[in-house]
Formats: structure tokens, sequence, C-alpha cells
RNA sequence: GCGGCCAUAGCUCAGUUGGUUAGAGCACCUGAUUGUGAUUCAGGGGGUCGCGGGUUCGAGUCCCGUUGGUCGCCCCA
């Protein structure tokens, strides 16, 4: 057993691993920037005081954090909306909007180990900052949509649950319950797919049970999946805030609709999202079968960049985590094979050809073609089965025999099949056996 | 922070009521094999049995502690 171990819930990623890795990467980046996305990055240790800012004191139990040299209290990055809430915050006035960016990148949290979640894991993260309309959330659970179906899963695998924060605070304002106690409603409401009933229990300690006639309308207002008992029960109250936000739903589900993105998106008033900076509209992606934790959430912080000092902007946003969503491609029999192979594997006859070898592997590759050779003088058997295993397509052969006569041979390893080309013209030869 | 289960070779795992020098398959390396492939054969390297203590004539095996893994609770930005 080696002395040394990695961290507890920290990953390495051997080869194999890192394949997989970058595959998914690659396809989210090329996602987003079909979506007109910008990637952008940012440093990895922050102020602890940029995640007490937005979260309080007691978020400092879940992050790596500790006093730098310096005597600056530090802290791994948990999450990117506050940096990136920052970044744009600073250049608010100079950036063109609608301001369209995401990232990839690894973030921290001092957690405990779990299915799906790890002490260090990577996010997807895109934002739409300076757009107050639900124009923003439309691209965005749109691009969430095609990061998704990009691997080839599709509403058969996974649905969105969409949110509003906002229609909650207006319908139980409307029901006469001030800030505080439509806080603490949300938490149970928020609790109450898991813990049934009990999960007012806190409310009730707090503030005493909650009005029957109350809690009724909370529980069949959270049971709603649709726009058209949204508007049934809420069309009749009257109430100005609520009729407003009702319209801009149906502005949301048109765009929805008119992408094409009905078949993923779910109504469910169940969705409130931990308390912590959303203010409007919210959305989690979740897999169909149930059996996953979530794959990707997100909704509007219209009061973050002010928060943090900058002029105010309306935002929305949503991450990925790569932990669950790799989870669920394997699951679901997704993930390629990850073969890293190159094109061509040379066989040496020995010292005495090594050297034509060497011009040969060295012009292929400026040329742009992955070339392997054994690093030792290895009998041609070996070589050939190890050509075999390399996963490469062609051999080149430089025995004593070819280079007598000037020639090389080329092997097809899938079909077995052989020809022999002048040693100046293996780039064009390769080049075409490869395309054929 | 709390709880369940687990820990023997790089991987998957055997290992008898506690008893000699801890095994197998896969993987890896070498050879048979100095010009042609997934086969075969022969050989090899690799373990302080997670770590520490205890019981015992004797511990991979039993007991205590600890570390790590895993799954769940709290939390989940």
């Amino acid at each position: 057993m080696a002395t040394f171990q990695s961290l507890p819930g920290f990953r390495e990623f051997y080869p194999d691993a890192l394949a997989c890795r970058n595959f998914i990467f690659r396809v989210w980046r090329q996602t987003a920037n079909i979506y007109g996305f910008s990637e952008y990055d940012a440093p990895v240790l922050e102020p602890l005081d940029l995640y007490k800012a937005k979260s309080g004191d007691e978020i400092e139990a879940q992050l790596f954090s500790f006093t730098d040299k310096g005597g600056r209290e530090v802290a791994l990055r948990p999450e990117m909306t506050p940096t990136v809430g920052r970044m744009v915050g600073a250049k608010a006035n100079a950036l063109k909007r609608p301001i369209k960016w995401f990232s990839i990148a690894e973030f921290y949290r001092y957690e405990r180990m779990q299915k799906g979640r790890g002490r260090c894991f990577n996010q997807f993260n895109a934002d739409i900052f300076g757009e107050a309309g639900t124009e923003a959330e439309i691209e965005l659970i749109a691009l969430l949509a095609q990061c998704l179906n990009a691997f080839g899963l599709t509403e058969e695998d996974f649905y969105v649950r969409l949110s509003d924060r906002n229609l909650w605070f207006y319908y139980l304002g409307a029901l006469g319950l001030d800030e505080t106690r439509i806080r603490a409603v949300l938490v149970a409401v928020d609790r109450y797919e898991k813990y049934g009933d009990d999960a007012f229990k806190a409310y009730t300690e707090e503030f005493g049970a909650l009005d029957e006639s109350i809690k009724a309308k909370v529980l069949a207002f959270l049971q709603i999946k649709s726009l058209s008992a949204l508007e049934e029960t809420l069309g009749g109250l009257g109430d100005d805030q609520l009729t407003e936000r009702l319209a801009d739903w149906r502005k949301l589900l048109g765009g929805i609709e008119a992408m094409g993105l009905t078949k993923y998106v779910e109504v469910d008033l169940g969705v409130v999202r931990g308390l912590a900076y959303y203010t409007g509209f919210v959305f989690e992606a979740f897999d169909r079968k149930g059996e996953l934790r979530a794959i990707a959430g997100g909704g509007r912080y219209d009061h973050l960049v002010e928060k943090l000092g900058s002029p105010a902007l309306p935002a929305v946003g949503f991450a990925i985590g790569d932990m669950t969503f790799a989870l669920l491609l394997e699951q679901r029999g997704l993930m390629p094979d990850m073969v890293q192979a190159s094109d061509v594997y040379c066989v040496i006859g020995g010292a005495e050809e090594r050297p034509a070898a060497f011009a040969g592997i060295q012009s292929l590759r400026a040329a742009g073609y992955r070339v392997d050779y054994p690093m030792k003088e290895v009998a041609f058997g070996k070589q050939f089965k190890a050509a075999n295993e390399s996963g490469a397509k062609l051999a080149l052969i430089y025995g004593g025999d070819e280079l007598a006569k000037g020639v090389v041979k080329i092997r097809d390893l899938a079909d077995r099949s052989e020809r022999e080309v002048p040693l100046d013209e293996i780039v064009p030869a390769v080049r075409d056996t490869l395309q054929a």
C-alpha cells in the first residue's frame, strides 16, 4: 500500500477516465459555442467573504477555507456564481448585452462523499446577464436540454422541472402571509416531496400550526403541473402581481414550445431550490427514473450582482455537475469507448533499419498523423502483436528487405492486406490508405 | 457532524473450528519466436493480509482502536 494517498473525496483521473471527462467537456463546450456563449475562467481560490456575503456564515462549514500566509481568509470556490457575478459586475457598463458566458471548472466542497457527490467535482456553468425578461430563461433551458441530448439523452432519460419563486411569494402574500412566514412555508414546500406532512414541522415549531385552509391551498398549489391549472387557481384572485406573473409564464412556456422543448419541461411548483439567491423562475433537471440526484439546476438571481457591490444587473444561470451526469451516461450506455489509438504503428527490423524508420515516423508526425513505435528492439512477431493491440489502423514495416529495395510496407491491420510504397511517398500513401 | 456495510497482489476475489512458507484468474514483464497478429506453452516480478494495539504457544481469521472506501442522514450553493 502506498504511503501517500489522495485526500478523501478527491479524484485522480487515469488516462481512460480523463478521456471520458474530456469527451464530456468537449461536447458541452461545443454546445455552448453553438448557442453563442463565450467561455471564461477565474481563480480557484477566492476571498472567504465572497461566499459569506451571499450565503451567510454557516456556509463556512461546507468550504475548504483557511488563512493564507498574508493573513487573508480564503476559500476554494464551491460554486461559480459569485465569481462570475463579480467579473460581470466589474465591467457591467462596458459589456454588450445580453452577456452570455459559460465555464467548465473544478469546485470544492467540504462534504461527505455520496453517490454522485464528492469533495471536488466539475461543473458546466452558463449564465445570461442583462436580460430581465423570460427570453433569458428560454435560451438557458434550451442550452441545458441540448447539453444533455448532445450525448444521446432524450426525453425518455431526463426532464426539466420548472417552478417560480416569485409566484410563490405573490400567492402566499395574497393568502395573507408575511415574508418570514412565506420563507418558512417554502422550506416546507421544498421538503414536502421527501417528508410529506412532516415537512411543516419546522414551520409549526416557529410560528404555530399553519391555518388549515391556507395549508390546503399550499398543498394544492405545489402539486400543480400545468399552466392551465395555474391560471385556474390564480386567475380569479384579481391580484395584479399574480396576473402579470401569469403573463410571464405564458411567454416562457410559449417560447419553450416554439423551440420544441415542451417534451423536456414540466411545470412543477414543488421545486423551490434552497433559499439562497434565486428570485424568480427556477429549474432543475432530473433523470426520468428518479434514481440519481439532480443532474442540473439553475434559476434567476436578479439581486446578486448588486449585492456584490456593482450596478444592479438581472441574471439567470444554471450548472451541470459532472459526477451525476457521468453516472447517467454510464447507466444508459451512452459513454463511448475512448480508445486512444495511433493511426500508424511502425514495425522496425533492427538497429540498421531504425534511422530510416525514425525519418519516416517524423515526417508522418509533422504531417499530423499519430504515430507510435517500439522503443526497444523486439522480435517481429511481438511487434505485430503490439501493433494489433495498439489499436492503430496501419502498420508500417521498416524491414531490411524493404529498405534494400527503397520501399516500406504498409499493412492494413484490419484486413491484413499489404502493399509496398517508395520511402519518399510514405506521407501521401498513409493519407490515401487512411482515407479509403 | 451522525449511522450501516466493507478493507487479502495493479484489478476481481478464494483462504476450513485460529495452525507449516498466504493462493487463483485477469493484467504486467521475459522466453519459446531474427519477418507477420487476439491462440498456445514455459517462466518471472509483484503482499509488513489498510494501520496500531490486545487475546493466544500460534492471528489474514477473534477483540478494541484508527485510517480509508462505499451507501445513507444533515446539508446540497
